[in-house]
DNA sequence: TATTTGCGCAATTAAATGGTTGCGCATATA
DNA sequence: TATATGCGCAACCATTTAATTGCGCAAATA
């Protein structure tokens, strides 16, 4: 659990993209999120880990508890990628116009 | 690599994103899609199986080659939860005016 | 102060992932 | 017809992943 670390990565586990829309909704403890899932703790903490790594979450001390609460801007990268992807789809046609006329 | 299989998993690998701007572009043969990548035709072609497999290509069959193309419907699921996400992280300031309301 | 609780960290394990090689089949080409 | 090419499939391998268990530390509580 070290290589890869990215957005992307983060979002293809079911139970991750689960903790985000919690944590999208109020901060919460590992413990009160374990509780929502059938997972343990550690298993929980260890999503954590992966989501904050890539900056997904923020954290905040409370005492010994600590409050993680999702972080919207790391999204962005996501959601550059898909327009861009859109963008490219759309443009295809263009491209294709491009062709033609350079085969007459 | 059989078990999961979907849109999130798909977009995980930075090969995968690749080969879908190339294929939003164009339609492509595997062996076409390989010489952009270093990186053998089979591991392109597994790249495409797994892509295929959750309904973000299409393809045609031209002779013995196989043209694949990107097929834009499937990307919306992500689309659509990267908005919930958003929607929901919009709406916790309304949740917590809930709190307040009720703590009174 | 003694005990409980919340948490991160390290080690272990089973399964999934990404890649390679070798194969067989169908379609082109000589 | 014989050979070359494009492709998917199966077997295999190294690495990564997700999860468990056990631990130690700091903060809360008795």
């Amino acid at each position: 659990m070290e290589a890869r670390r990215d957005v992307y990565q983060a979002i293809a586990d079911p139970t991750r993209r689960a903790i985000l829309s919690l944590l999208s909704l109020q901060a919460m403890t590992p413990n009160a999120i374990a509780e929502n899932f059938d997972c343990s703790r550690q298993a929980v903490s260890k999503h954590i880990k992966v989501l904050s790594d890539c900056h997904l979450l923020k954290q905040k001390q409370k005492g010994r508890e600590i409050y993680y609460q999702f972080n919207p801007s790391k999204m962005k990268e996501v959601k550059k990628w898909l327009h861009q992807l859109e963008q490219l789809w759309e443009s295809r046609f263009e491209q294709l116009d491009e062709v033609l006329k350079h085969q007459k």
